[in-house]
RNA sequence: GGCGGAGUAGCCAAGUGGCAAGGCAGGGCUCUGCAAAAGCCCCAUUCGUCGGUUCGAUUCCGACCUCCGCCUCCA
């Protein structure tokens, strides 16, 4: 039995297979940030769980190609270029560099390739083109160009194939632009849109005129271009199920270079939107939180982490300081465990204990079934720390045991704590265990204070003090 | 209004037609110079509410309540 994985696309529970007939590659797109502010807490719960996906998919032996854009390209975007004054590159870049900084902190592996919307506009262009040539893009009077819905559907193509739509039954947006009367139907989405004055330098010159691009686009273009008209996973945050990936979908097929039969994504992944404090998050409601405000907060990436990793991908999930503090003290526990079976393995090397990998294997190939994944994780944290308080763990089974971890947490991604121990913190813990040793406990406990005041708490074990972050 | 997802202990969160995993927090004990950590034990007669099907439902069906998402550029 391998991966099970809900697809959006068939709305059911279905094994995973690659299109390659070997088996063993994997293309994988993700729809990455748009880079105009800093992520947020919920922008990187979708990011964690595209990382888990393809850890897990490594894990599993696949060699997966892991494409994520980065969308440099966009109203907000415009508006805050015009508002600083700076260059489309000196703003994106910015925050695009803040993109990865984060990224890094949350342990996220780094896509195979990370291409840029505005260093693909020829790309795009011919793309649009294509989509003109097959009837099935227009340009208006406006100067833009649109996707006609009605064109493609009529040429035999579906349009909602990921949820079940009722095109008479869209209700307008609030927000109408003079763009919008353009059109031939309410539906139909731009490709192309022509530079309007608010863009200021913002354009590119294209076959229909100076405009740019479409939101949808740049992912059909990047990733066809990157993984080929077909490929397996294509994954997003819930929202972006409609109009984002399903006008995706008519654009690529649309373009049709697929071979036939096949479809532009066999399997679409979403995942839940996250709540702060039982909410939907919000500035207004100041349960509004950037990875940054967590780190600065002191909390770490790991930590951070583990909680987006707490509660299954498709479920919504509660973000709470209560449950980053609970998840810091369920690391520790972790961390604890596997520090004593360092102390015990010393140098010896081993092949991993089975039992708690095919216990989480079992788990996560039932749709990444993370929260039993954990449980198969502490069950054997306990196991292990039962053996070593009872002594009954040679230096051989702590290195096999340490293995087996070193497997689970190529998928985690935890890592082990961040925080070096400064030199005098060390000097005064080992100080304060001279004067144990010499039996002078209210000196010994004097400096136990000291450290608590700096921040540090000390544990003694058998394998002598342990200092840790308080 | 249409479509979709979710409601399980103080908090987070699995799961199953037959008497409810795991984590955090809390309580007791053991160990420890004292602590901490760790270990052992305890901590939901109950799974949003009300009906129905069934020998039996948290799990299936129906209604209702609440929350969340999408319905044109929000992960």
């Amino acid at each position: 039995m391998g991966l099970q994985i809900f697809n959006t696309r068939t709305r059911r529970v279905e094994p995973f297979k690659p299109l390659d007939p070997s088996g063993r590659r994997v293309g994988m797109y993700c729809c990455g940030p748009t880079v105009y502010d800093y992520g947020h807490i919920g922008n990187f719960r979708t990011f964690v769980f595209a990382d888990l996906v393809r850890r897990y998919l490594e894990f599993r032996g696949y060699e997966v190609r892991h494409v994520m854009n980065i969308t440099d390209v966009e109203d907000k975007i415009i508006r805050g270029v015009r508002e600083t004054g700076l260059s489309l590159q000196e703003y994106t870049s910015r925050y695009e560099k803040a993109f990865w900084e984060d990224a890094a902190a949350l342990h996220l592996l780094t896509p195979h390739c990370r291409p840029r919307a505005a260093e693909h506009i020829g790309e795009i262009i011919k793309l649009v083109q294509r989509l003109m040539e097959r009837g099935f893009a227009y340009k208006a009077p406006d100067g833009s160009v649109y996707f006609s819905i009605e064109r493609y559907c009529r040429a035999g193509h579906r349009y909602g194939q990921l949820l079940n739509l009722d095109l008479d039954q869209l209700r307008p947006g609030a927000r109408v632009s003079s763009d919008e009367y353009a059109k031939d139907a309410a539906a139909d989405f731009a490709l192309w849109k022509a530079r309007s004055p608010e863009d200021g330098e913002v354009y590119w010159e294209s076959p229909w005129g100076e405009g740019r691009p479409g939101w949808h686009i740049e992912c059909s273009a990047m990733s066809m271009k990157y993984l080929g008209p077909s490929f397996d996973l294509h994954l997003g945050g819930e929202d972006l199920i409609f109009p984002h990936h399903e006008d995706e979908i008519a654009q690529s097929e649309g373009a049709e270079l697929q071979p036939s039969g096949r479809p532009f994504v066999n399997y679409w992944l979403h995942g839940a939107h996250l709540l702060v404090e039982g909410r939907k998050m919000s500035k207004s409601l100041g349960n509004f939180f950037t990875l940054r405000d967590l780190l600065a907060q002191g909390f770490a990436g790991r930590e951070i982490r583990f909680l987006l990793l707490s509660a299954h991908y498709r479920d919504p999930l509660n973000f709470t300081l209560q449950g980053l503090r609970a998840a810091r003290g369920a690391l520790e526990r972790l961390d604890d465990c596997l520090q004593s079976l360092r102390e015990i393995a010393g140098d010896a090397e081993a092949e991993p204990q089975p039992e708690p990998l095919d216990r989480f294997t079992a788990a996560m190939d039932e749709n990444l079934n993370v929260s039993a994944g954990w449980a198969a994780v502490f069950d054997w944290v306990r196991e292990q720390n039962r053996a070593i308080r009872e002594g009954r763990l040679t230096p051989n089974q702590a290195a096999a045991a340490l293995a087996a971890w070193r497997r689970l947490d190529s998928v985690w991604g935890l890592g082990e704590p961040e925080e070096k121990v400064p030199e005098e913190i060390l000097a005064l813990a080992r100080e304060r265990q001279e004067a144990r040793k010499a039996r002078d406990f209210q000196r010994a406990d004097a400096i136990r204070e000291e450290l608590l005041r700096r921040g540090w708490r000390v544990e003694d074990t058998p394998k002598g003090p342990r200092v840790k972050r308080n």
